[in-house]
DNA sequence: CGCCTTGTCTACCAGTTGGTAGAGGAAATG
DNA sequence: CATTTCCTCTACCAACTGGTAGACAAGGCG
């Protein structure tokens, strides 16, 4: 039983596969896993679900497989942002930009990171231990930068949980958003992000030189 | 057709009720609307799901009320934080120590708030609409507290977005924090809040009278 | 040509879903 | 006492759930 990809006979196939996790990945993202059915997913896709358990045992596989791809979604989107070998709170800039871009383009991702990051997500830890790299990146990052002075020097791994819960949370409450009144357009997320930046910079900006008593 | 509950002719009904909305409360925050069961809250409380119907007339009926009834609680800690008539950052932190009390002992209801916010829940602008006089308070606030110049000047409702976002995010996502290695004891929470005030006064507070050049 | 693989389909299935109908016990009310 | 109201239950149900079995068409290959 060998890859059933690398014998690309029929090209066919393998781009319902692609379809399918596409489609899933907006529906699990969307109405969580337990709000997918394999019925209602086929009927989006217009075909039945025996090809879409033809293509991944079980629902749960499809879920995983769903999860992995969007995870390299989320680390491409990481490399790209650090590729440019920024420093301090451009860095930072840089990265909050990547991802309001993948949430603008592709808002399903961000969705689904939600959706896993639920502490009674079929697959808790799959996301987590693919996102696992990321995210010791990120902290050893905030550890040098603050030794280099450049960030406010606190424990950087509360700090990063705390940029994490004001970025995707940001990006994310979409419902929140509407119901205090913005709707969610192009404008209003460029809105939203330079707004969120102008927080983060003041939150980590390091604390100026020496100003006066306690 | 009067109140149901103002005759207290026995007790045991209105009891059952309540205990159907505490453990719905829980099942929905953990679990999701789509994967909470009625017959698995039935099971739960030991009785049969047709007792929970005939309480409420549905599974919707039941979640709206459990909402409303999270609502209460909120409010209630708003409520109560606000009363101390504090002002800029320590009314801020007064907000975010009642937050986190609530998450330690009924983080049910911060799991309903993730639940209920996401675009899709069936009644998306519920709770929303519940939470609306919230908001507008904590903007008005905002505002007042910039224009007295005691917390940084910027957008009053994005900023508010991006506090909400940073503090139910804090203390909503336990998985990822369990994922990155903080195990989720009440030590590790009293640090979580310390250091998410640190960040958030850092965030908030207004920029030092006159700094030097760019 | 006949055979095999691949991909999609129809036909089913057992278990679960939210929900209906109504029996029956307990307690208050007359 | 009989009646009524309140509450929980048993017995069902149609629709849907994820999943299995296997028919069948299309194309590659000897």
């Amino acid at each position: 039983m060998v890859e059933k990809f690398a014998t690309v006979r029929s090209m066919a196939g393998s781009d319902t596969r692609r379809r399918i996790l596409d489609t899933a990945l907006a529906a699990f993202g969307r109405d969580g896993y337990a709000g997918t059915s394999l019925d209602g997913l086929a009927a989006e896709l217009g075909i039945r679900k025996q090809t879409i358990l033809y293509w991944f045992p079980s629902k749960l596989d499809l879920f995983e497989a769903v999860v992995d791809d969007a995870a390299v979604d989320l680390a491409d989107a990481f490399d790209e942002a650090a590729a440019g070998g920024l420093a301090g709170l451009d860095q930072v800039q840089a990265i909050v930009d990547r991802v309001f871009r993948l949430a603008v383009h592709r808002p399903q991702v961000l969705g689904l990171v939600r959706e896993v990051t639920r502490p009674e997500s079929p697959t808790a830890s799959r996301l987590g231990a693919r996102i696992r790299p990321l995210y010791d990146r990120a902290r050893d990052f905030l550890t040098r930068e603050m030794e280099a002075g450049r960030i406010r020097r606190s424990d950087p791994a509360m700090l990063l949980l705390s940029l994490y819960s004001a970025v995707v949370g940001m990006v994310t409450e979409l419902e929140v958003q509407r119901t205090v009144g913005f709707e969610p357009t192009l404008r209003s997320t460029v809105m939203r992000r330079r707004e969120l930046m102008r927080f983060l910079r003041a939150a980590l900006a390091p604390e100026p030189p020496a100003p006066a008593g306690p």
